[in-house]
Formats: C-alpha cells, structure tokens, sequence
DNA sequence: CTGGATCCCTCACGATACTG
DNA sequence: CAGTATCGTGAGGGATCCAG
C-alpha cells in the first residue's frame, strides 16, 4: 500500500507529503532540541498515540528526514535523530513557530508547555543585532519546564535543564510570551506577579529585548 | 465541538494548528499567486474533495488567515485571498518548497503540475543577486502549464498565463527541475530534447542560472 | 524500564452526487 | 458557480500488552 500523497509535481506538495501529516512537524522540533528516544519523544509530546510515533518515526527514517540508530552497549538503546537534510529544517521551524505565536492567545486550560518547545522559543526569537557582545544567563521556569539559556559575546546556546549559576533565575507562565512580545514591560511584570526573579533584576528587562516575538 | 487541536502552548503547535491540516498549505500556496474563487482552488486542486475544500475555507477564515469577500454586482461571485497575517506565511512557503524540492525524484506518472506551483517555484527559487541589472523574459509551457516571467532591471514579476512577447519560450518537462538544479546544462538539455525553445536560445542558460534550486 | 506492537473505536478525509 | 449532503474508508486517538 503506497502512501497518500498530493499527486502533485512541486516542492510544497512534496515538503508536505514528508512532514506535513499530524505530528510530524513536532517530532522534528523536539529533534531539533537534542537526540531523543522513543520515550523522550512520548514525554515531549503526550498526546500522541504510541503507534503514531512509531509509524511517523518509521517514514521519517524512510524519506531521510530522521536517522534511527542503535547505541552500543551496554545501553543498546535506540536514539532518533535529525539527518543533515531534517536539520535544514531547522531555519523553517523557527519561521513557523514565529508566525504561529503572534496569532497565538492565552493557553487553554488543558495546554502544556514542554521544555523544548520552550528552547526552540529561545531559538527562534533570539535577536542577534540586540545581543551583539552581550554575555549573560538566565533560567527559565515555566511550571515543570526548566530550561537555561546563555549568552556568550553574543553567541547563544540554550537547552533544557537548570542553571543554578546563572545571572538571573525567571519564574514565570504564560506571561513570558506577552513580555517577549512587548504587550507588557519588566516592570509591569513584576509589579503584577507575573514573574518571580532570583538574581539580577535588571537582567529582566535584557531579556525581554534580546528575545523578541 | 472544538477543533481538535496539539493541546500546547507553542508558536509551532499552533501554527500547525492553523495551517497544518491537509490540504492547507496548497490552498495558501495558490492564494499567494492572486486571489481566488472557490471554483478556481479546485481546479488548481485537483483532488481535494469540495467539502474538504469547503471547510478548510471556513476554518482559514475564522482563523484570519484568509479573508472571502464577495464581489459587487453584477459578478456577485465569491473571492478568497490571504489576509496580511496569512500572506506572511510566503517565505516560509517558500523555504518549505525549496526544502521540499530538493528530496523531490522523478515525477510519478499521474503526477500533475499546476500553473500556481510553476508560479510559486519560480519566486522560491530566484536568485536576485544573480539577477540584479538584468532585463529578460521567459514564457514557461510544462505540459498545460503555461506562465510566464519577467525581470525587469533586477526585478522579478512571474504570473500565470502566456506572454506572447516573451524573449524566450520554453516547452519542458521534468527536465526543467534537473536544469534548475544544475544536474543538466543549458546545451545538455537541448541536445537530449528535454527542452524546445522559441526565441533566444543563450536566454536558458540566464534562465537556469536565475531561477535555482 | 525501554521500545514498541496490537486492538478497537472514532472521526477526518476522500469520492461522488446533488442543490440554491 | 459555490458550495452542501451522503456515505465508505482509513488515519488518528486511547488503552493495553509484550519482548528485550
């Protein structure tokens, strides 16, 4: 049984033919992350059904999007990851991501933020002009997702986990994105609770320009 | 009943919520080429069932991605095109069918080629360092296809439909990927037929290095 | 415990027919 | 022309089970 597809002779067509069925597109931005395994993937994206992970890891691997490899023991665990041609997703995911989130409300009851969706944020709305010769760090925490980011004379690395040395530590919801996006000020995200700081305060204000919605 | 949705708190998630259904992201791809009436998506889509078509519509617009206005009289008819919110999801098109085109084979035998996707190609693929201070024009004929190009000092214009002045017609296939690509020179694709020209023949090596993939 | 496979149910999608 | 109506099918969703 050969798969469904669009039956058309163009790019765009055949881009969704390779990632545009459900799912898909999120597998690929939490491999952009990291390196995961087949449960990394189930905690990164709970509501997928486990034989719609495997059935989009499957093709994935088929069309050259992701690699599956084997670890040598003792893990002898399976590892996903992006392939050169996945990773050349990367600059799109992020375009996307952008789009989506000006258009993107305050979260429903039942929504989650996921550690990596919060890294690829980071990514995506890093402003490296404002961030020229900028060294500094933060920890970011949103509910369970804790994740840190560093800036390095501009040079950003961020990725999941805590930071315990960082300059500034965020405690914050969903008012992290109206902060990014200018809707609100540092300060008036303090005054409101918004936010609970432990470091540099004045960092706060940093961030809400380095990364931009 | 509430559209199904990823249930996350992420510009990704949501946009894939927007415009990662099937069939979205061809529907918008059209409207980028011009406007368009309900009558006019279809034969660009062949195969997409009028009820999907239908509601994707409705949700494209309740979403604010796209807007349908109908016409003053005496046409009264129905015309959908992009909001400003919907139509900045062109360079992403664009970069997702550059992506897309390159894991792209053979066409299949009941594969089709759109006059819009032709359009669409053209403007991803545009190289305007390549093209700056030049002046030509191109009509591209693949199969029922017919569109043309124009660079007027640098500037790209690319529409649907003949151009009768053109400097160079092009009657192709496939091939023309394979030319765009560089796996096939200019003289490589006329020796072997894969091209008739009208015209100015030196113009479809202007044309491949132009338009490239 | 990881890495899935299997089962069942539902609903979105696909094909076609039909209407204002 | 611009859709709606109907109906069959298969992909997605949810739970459970199993092998290494």
């Amino acid at each position: 049984m050969a798969k469904r597809n669009y039956g058309q002779f163009c790019g765009l067509a055949h881009a969704a033919d390779l990632v545009g069925e459900r799912w898909a597109l999120l597998i690929i931005r939490d491999l952009l992350v990291s390196a995961k395994r087949f449960t990394d993937l189930r905690r990164g994206l709970p509501r997928i059904p486990t034989n719609v992970l495997s059935a989009r890891l499957k093709q994935l691997e088929a069309d050259g999007v992701i690699e599956r490899r084997v670890l040598p023991r003792p893990e002898g665990s399976v590892v996903y990851s992006l392939t050169d041609y996945g990773h050349d997703l990367e600059p799109i995911v992020h375009a996307l991501g952008r789009w989506g989130a000006r258009s993107m409300g305050e979260p429903k009851p039942d929504d989650i933020v996921t550690p990596d969706s919060l890294v690829i944020a980071m990514r995506s709305t890093f402003q490296p002009d404002v961030a020229a010769a900028l060294t500094a760090s933060w920890e970011l925490r949103a509910g369970p997702a804790v994740i840190h980011v560093k800036i390095d004379e501009g040079k950003l690395t961020t990725d999941v986990g805590e930071l315990p040395d960082a300059d500034l530590t965020i405690e914050t919801g969903p008012a992290i994105k109206a902060l990014m996006a200018g809707e609100l000020t540092a300060e008036q995200a303090i005054e409101a609770g918004h936010v609970r700081l432990e470091g540099n305060p004045a960092l706060l204000t940093t961030f809400a320009e380095v990364f931009r919605i």
